[in-house]
DNA sequence: CGTTGGCTTGAGAGGGCTCAAGGCCAGTGG
DNA sequence: CCACTGGCCTTGAGCCCTCTCAAGCCAACG
């Protein structure tokens, strides 16, 4: 069991040490589960019970828009990403996004009241989890600036120098939502860059 | 000097409490400057030196496209906000943002030395500033999916309603900028919504 | 009182969307 | 083994939302 949760281990190194001590308090505050594919890890209206790390395979958080009833991809994830809506995991709201998982995944879960022990009985996690944030929002605002400034075809460019992992993984109609522009559009992009 | 600092204090103490050293000691870390319209907190291609609070006044932070010579405004700041480049901040990177002054401001200023000792000096900070990276985040994807899925006229309702303050005190071709949409179309959404 | 910065208004153009039809698998069941 | 199905991608036609460009207006200010 705690084997799997060596990919979460090593993320959380990259940022604080931890004694082998706190490494075995950490383990017991998470539990891994299994999901397959098209299983919804959250329904939006509900209060987000865990945070999330992708351990393997993939999932998408959208919103249904509704008026047009479409998904909005608001977020893409595959291993070694965090995925769960943080606003109602913390404050205990109903969520506005569904996560459903995209191809089959393992995720490593922690609860509201697992996730509060932990920083109490290691609170330099405090300090993983703010330097984390720091860089999501990094990209959060990289990703607004991109969808004002450039055009579809440079948009979609960007996105697989920046994420090939993600490029390679998820079906383009994914891609698409995600990047604000149609699947069609996507499509004749391709199409455009093979020539 | 101390008592300008009161509103970051204050917001500080909506989610972790100080003693009254711990106060001593937060406060001698932080220095009060002040900007007049106009003046430049960063310059694109400089490393961002200090994290930022807004006490009085307002900033945009912008990105001149290369190809358009275009300013695109990524955030719009006004008292009781945060402002800076995190991401050069933290990792002495050099900044693709500009931060300007819209109008004259005070601004409390924090090396990053300094955020470090404090960080050292006073843990539970980590806090503080994990809890208000969750908000940031949340209101990124917002604005993230807002983009995507709202036309124009939609974006520029739920903007005005979510950030009246914003909208009071800046002028409407940054707003327009923020919102991913040219200064006309905004004026017109406007006359079209007096009518 | 001329200049400057910001807002308004209108005409024309275009990037990207919608809608629709068809192609291409991979899986399933007869 | 092969038709059938569903999911995804492709291609094309037409349209519309929003942009660009241009001109004019108004208020603030030196």
């Amino acid at each position: 069991m705690e084997t799997k949760l060596q990919l979460l281990l090593d993320h959380v190194s990259k940022w604080v040490n931890l004694s082998p001590d706190e490494v075995a308090i950490f383990l017991q505050h998470w539990e891994v589960q299994e999901f397959q594919k098209g299983e919804y890890v959250l329904y939006n209206g509900k209060i987000c019970q865990y945070d999330a790390f992708l351990l393997t395979g993939s999932v998408k958080g959208y919103y249904i828009d509704p008026v047009t009833a479409k998904e909005e991809i608001v977020f893409l994830a595959i291993a070694d990403w965090w995925a769960s809506d943080l606003e109602s995991f913390h404050q205990g709201s109903p969520s506005m996004l569904n996560i459903q998982v995209v191809s089959d995944a393992e995720l490593a879960l922690i609860s509201k009241s697992n996730f509060e022990s932990l920083m109490r009985m290691i609170p330099k996690l405090e300090r993983y989890f703010r330097i984390i944030l720091q860089g999501y929002t990094s990209a959060l605002l990289r990703r607004v600036y991109m969808r004002n400034a450039l055009p579809a075809r440079e948009r979609y460019l960007q996105f697989i120098g920046q994420y090939p992992a993600l490029n390679q993984n998820l079906p383009q109609y994914l891609i698409a939502s995600y990047l604000g522009m149609s699947a069609e559009m996507v499509s004749k992009i391709r199409a455009e860059l093979k020539s």
